[in-house]
DNA sequence: TGGATGGTTGGGCGATCGTCAAACTAACAT
DNA sequence: ATGTTAGTTTGACGATCGCCCAACCATCCA
């Protein structure tokens, strides 16, 4: 399949990373891809109680905002927080929001 | 009038937070609010071209997520931001929305 | 070729959102 | 008392959101 969509780090806005980050699911999902040192953390969808459906639309709303890197690996695919291109755009915003949500920044190039 | 709502210091929500953070025009109210050292601009509705009951509707939004502390004075509202309260919330997440929108946080207690 | 796996897409649902308009309330001035 | 000023509240509108279900599409393995 195709690669996804991605907003170049320059078109990455605020009011949409803000609105990704916005919802109970999406915050989860992104506190977990900060545990695994930013990548997706084995089948996309690992014990968030919500439909396989509405998962893959959160995973969307995070790769369109900016927020995430999707790359297909055969039939599943891996997910990746842009922490560099998030840091570059908004620094220290990525940052904070981890520590809000209990977790560190793994800052690595993407 | 009665003194409106607004959440304690520790029961400041991220998500709320996020959301409030997620549209223009609130986001153009908190760049304004930054600017005047934290205070409302003279007027509640200082040149954003919409409705004045939209605008009272955006500062709720932005009171009963924290983000704003709203007291009434005579027949007129002042608002500011919750630098200080938000501070030790979400510690350095108010000061990097500020740095995305080009502006720099004023830190004080409120 | 066929079947299972992993995820996307499209439709539909109720809920929420941003907006405006109109009515209302409270504070001040005359 | 009357009017003005400043803002809230309520109701309505279309748009979007989060959710599920069903159908679909790719990929891999037999």
């Amino acid at each position: 399949m195709r690669e996804p969509f991605h907003p170049q780090t320059e078109d990455i806005e605020l009011a949409a990373v803000m609105h990704a980050l916005s919802d109970p699911v999406r915050l989860e999902i992104v506190a977990r891809l900060a545990d695994t040192d930013g990548e997706n953390c084995g089948g996309i969808g690992d014990g968030i109680d919500v439909h396989k459906s509405t998962l893959s639309h959160h995973y969307r709303v995070l790769r369109e905002a900016g927020v995430t890197l999707t790359t297909v690996e055969g039939r599943s695919r891996v997910v990746r927080l842009r922490t560099g291109d998030l840091e570059t755009r908004f620094p220290g915003l990525l940052t904070s929001v981890l520590a809000a949500l209990g977790r560190t920044a793994s800052l690595q190039a993407d």
